[in-house]
Parts: C-alpha cells; sequence; structure tokens
DNA sequence: CTGCTTGCAAAACTTTTGCAGACGG
DNA sequence: CCGTCTGCAAAAGTTTTGCAAGCAG
C-alpha cells in the first residue's frame, strides 16, 4: 500500500467517502509488508474498533484492488484471498508446504516477450515466483 | 498430466485403487492441455460416467496434486481452483480482467537467487506469469 | 478379506448481496 | 440533502468431512 493520505485522498477523487472504517482499513494495510487476507484485516482492524463488519473489511479490499491500490496475491493454496500490502514491484518467493510467502526485491532481466508470444495481449506487469521448501519445511 | 498408465501405476505403488472413477478422472485430465477447474473435470467425467460424484472427483484432484501429479494454478480469481494439464514446465499469461490463460514454452535465463536471496530456501521449481488485457479484453 | 473408495448429505469457509438505517461531503 | 456506506442476515460458491455400503487387490 501507498502512503495513507494519498490512498484516501484518492478514494475522494473516484467518488468514494472517507469513513472512519476505511481510514482504520488502509491505516492498517499500510503499516504492514506482509501478505495477510480479509481475515487477518478484520481482526486487525476489530482491535481498535470492535464494532466493524467483515462485510465493510471486504468490501473496502474488493474497492481497494477495484482501484489498483491493493493486489491480490498469486497464491492457489487453501485459505482466502491473500492480498500483497509491499507497495514496490517484487517478485515472491513461496513454501509449497507452508506457504509463507517472502518477498524478492531484485529486479530480473530478459523477462519480454516477442509480439508473436504475446498472443495479442497488452501486457502491464509480470512476476516471478519461486516455488520451494522454507527452512522450517525441509525437515518433513 | 503424464501418461495415464503411468499415473496409475505410480497410485497403485502408493497404496492407492485404480477405480473406474479415478481412470475417468485421470484420463480426462491427460487428454487436456488447458486449465480446468474441479467443476470442470467434473462435468466431463459425467458426461460418461453420469453417477460419479463431485466428492471423488474433489478428492481425486487433491490427492492427484498432493502426489505431485497435478498443480494447481496460480490464478487469484474468483471461481475455483483451475489445474494445470500441461506436463512440460512452463510460464503463463493471464489476464487480468477475463482471467484467460495461456501457457508460454519459452524458457527463461537468469532466473537463479544467490544464496542470500534464496533466505534458506530450497527452491524446486520457478515460473514467469504475464499480467495483462487478453485481445478480447483491450476495448473495455 | 481388509481397508481404501464411493456417494450422499451436511458442514465449513470465504465472499457477495439485499436492505434499512446512518453519515460523509 | 443526496448518494454512498455500514452492519446484519442470508445467500452463493467452493471444498471438506462423517458415514454406511461397495469394491479393488
Amino acid at each position: 500500500m501507498q502512503a495513507v493520505e494519498g490512498v484516501l485522498h484518492r478514494l475522494r477523487q473516484r467518488g468514494l467517502k472517507v469513513t472512519p472504517q476505511r481510514r482504520a482499513i488502509v491505516t492498517r494495510l499500510a503499516a504492514d509488508h506482509g501478505h495477510p487476507d480479509a481475515e487477518d484485516v478484520y481482526r486487525w482492524v476489530a482491535a481498535s474498533m470492535p464494532d466493524v463488519s467483515r462485510t465493510t473489511v471486504y468490501n473496502t479490499l474488493r474497492q481497494l484492488v477495484d482501484l489498483g491500490e491493493l493486489i491480490p496475491v498469486e497464491d492457489s493454496g487453501p485459505g482466502g484471498t491473500r492480498y500483497d500490502t509491499n507497495p514496490e514491484p517484487h517478485h515472491h518467493l513461496l513454501c509449497i508446504q507452508c506457504r509463507r510467502l517472502v518477498d524478492l526485491r531484485r529486479k530480473f532481466d530478459g523477462l519480454r516477450l516477442s509480439s508473436g508470444e504475446r498472443a495479442g495481449y497488452r501486457i502491464v506487469n509480470r512476476q516471478v515466483t519461486f516455488y520451494g521448501y522454507c527452512p522450517d519445511c525441509q525437515g518433513a
């Protein structure tokens, strides 16, 4: 997530309203650089705002994704959709066993497709995911 | 998926039984090089075996994944988990809008991590995903 | 025969939707 | 004030689980 005030400003610009719930959700996301799911965000926000509902958290997360302020993680595991709160473009290291996910800030060269390979797609992003076993799961 | 008989043989080796349902599921998966979800597989198999149950399809797909015979696709979209029935290692081109997924058979160089970057992980696979808009979705 | 498998029904989870009342700008 | 938002409850969609009967090896 980007800086809190910037995100809230862009929400307002697009006709959305800045409610205390949304401010809390955005603030909490901006303070995190991990990969929470909706339930994590709900728990975090509910800790200081006990009357918030899951509906509001789900709705807000969906809107942030629609607006491009938040990115869902490619995960394919059980459990809910996880979101990427790291604002910079980056790659991932995913544990096949426990699904622990580590960010890789490095850039990779050579990730260009020829027009034939593009199959008519207009490419807007590219991501490398390394699959393996994290230190804790190498015993199993 | 690999060749049908090989998969069935490995099932047997690990103490699992080869039932008509499993044979039908594996055969159908091996005949496809797309990205079906569980419901697709159920419909395909049910076409020639109307009494098969969703439970059996779900159970079998889960077992094939556990045994490493089938790979769940990194997707992060709505709808069920999709599986990759292309047996060769490859990369993906995913439409952000309609989630159409195209395989890329090309290899990419330079996808190696230093031991520091590996963060203790034992890497077993690496995949590049290109995100963009497919030809049909570029109008929107 | 033994124990894995099947299919049904029901449960468990995650996410979306309908609605009435509340509130941001 | 108008239109959006919130929170509740319920629905929808996917996947798992408990269990009795059936079948593979």
